[in-house]
DNA sequence: CCTACCGATCGGTAGG
DNA sequence: CCTACCGATCGGTAGG
């Protein structure tokens, strides 16, 4: 196991420094630094750097359906709770993939353009298909009226740029956990397509 | 004024490959390339490559901040509106500023980062003072009781985060056009903060 | 995991 | 705005 060992800290130190620099603002000697050893020697545990890109970012993606599927294995359409109630969930789910290793999620929401063509399509059509989740409890929502009439497309990537931009700034012991965060962002999102449009002046 | 037009031309180059390929992933080369010169060449014009991202990150700070003077010549305070009514200008004065040089809005909010120490500090200071504003109007809100009981702080990030997502998929000529997108992102930032958390299952 | 090395490309300068 | 050129660094390979 000090194989699996040393890649994962291969990729930790990669997901730092591509968090901090971007992908081709790092290089693999700076890599290879940060674990302490030559910039070559990095090649006997990684094929290439883009192998390193890819990992963490296929990793990620991963972890954001995963959470988004358990929450749809509550409650598959949102027929049960109602559409506010899994909307809710889904936002708390990626808040929570996001704050729960925000290096990874910061790669993945920044650095997947620098993913090869072959990569950076599959990684397109997953990112579709997950925010197609959100987009299907907002319609949901419309449609029965519990929701605002507010195009499902345009919110929910309204709602999930929200989200995603905890990666800028989120903080593990910082001034607001993770959970306040979650439960912050859930009320704001909720609130953001929920009731109807207040008159103004 | 053909070093002006030049000039430009470097400029709007640059702000198209900075946006697709980041301020790493381009070279001089290639921004040489896109205005038929040499790349040598281009030291007729700049400085150096910090040198074109820096006006362009500068330029793109200045007409965001003109934009919010503009909303709070209106109404310094948002004693005579009232908050809501300031933060949803404030909210497309944003989305206006974005949406009429997205590949400049996208350097801004992505590349920044690149800039040198000096400079990427004065942005940094200049992007929360900016912040800062929305985060006032949203305190207002909270202490008049006009808004529901929200962190400004978190709330700003949120809505800010949410509209800079534009700068990932907005395209002129796309299938929702500029104006429509102002008002469904100022709905839904308003609605965001507004009412109170309705009673939950 | 190291040393030694590769061709390619980087941002930038000199001199016209 | 060009040609010619610079030292530095890039990702990666060979061979141990």
């Amino acid at each position: 196991m000090v194989e699996t060992t040393r890649r994962q800290a291969i990729e930790d130190a990669a997901s730092a420094l591509f968090h901090k620099h971007g992908y081709d603002g790092t290089s693999v000697r700076d890599i290879a630094r940060a674990v302490d050893i030559q910039g070559a020697s990095l090649y006997a545990h990684v094929a290439s750097k883009q192998d390193v890109l890819w990992s963490i970012v296929e990793q990620t993606a991963s972890r954001f359906e995963a959470a988004a599927d358990a929450v749809e294995a509550g409650d598959p359409g949102a027929v049960v709770f109602g559409p506010g109630v899994q909307l809710i969930s889904l936002v708390r789910a990626h808040v929570g993939v996001v704050t729960e290793d925000i290096e990874r999620a910061s790669v993945f929401v920044h650095e997947w353009r620098a993913l090869d063509r072959a990569r950076r399509d599959d990684i397109a059509r997953r990112r579709d298909a997950y925010e197609a989740r959100f987009r299907a409890t907002i319609a949901v929502g419309v449609e029965t009226g519990a929701f605002a009439e507010v195009d499902p497309a345009l919110a929910a990537a309204y709602l999930l740029s929200a989200i995603n931009g905890l990666v800028a700034w989120y903080r593990p012991n910082g001034r607001v956990s993770a959970p306040a965060i979650a439960e912050t962002y859930a009320d704001l999102s909720l609130r953001a397509v929920q009731g109807h449009r207040t008159a103004r002046p």
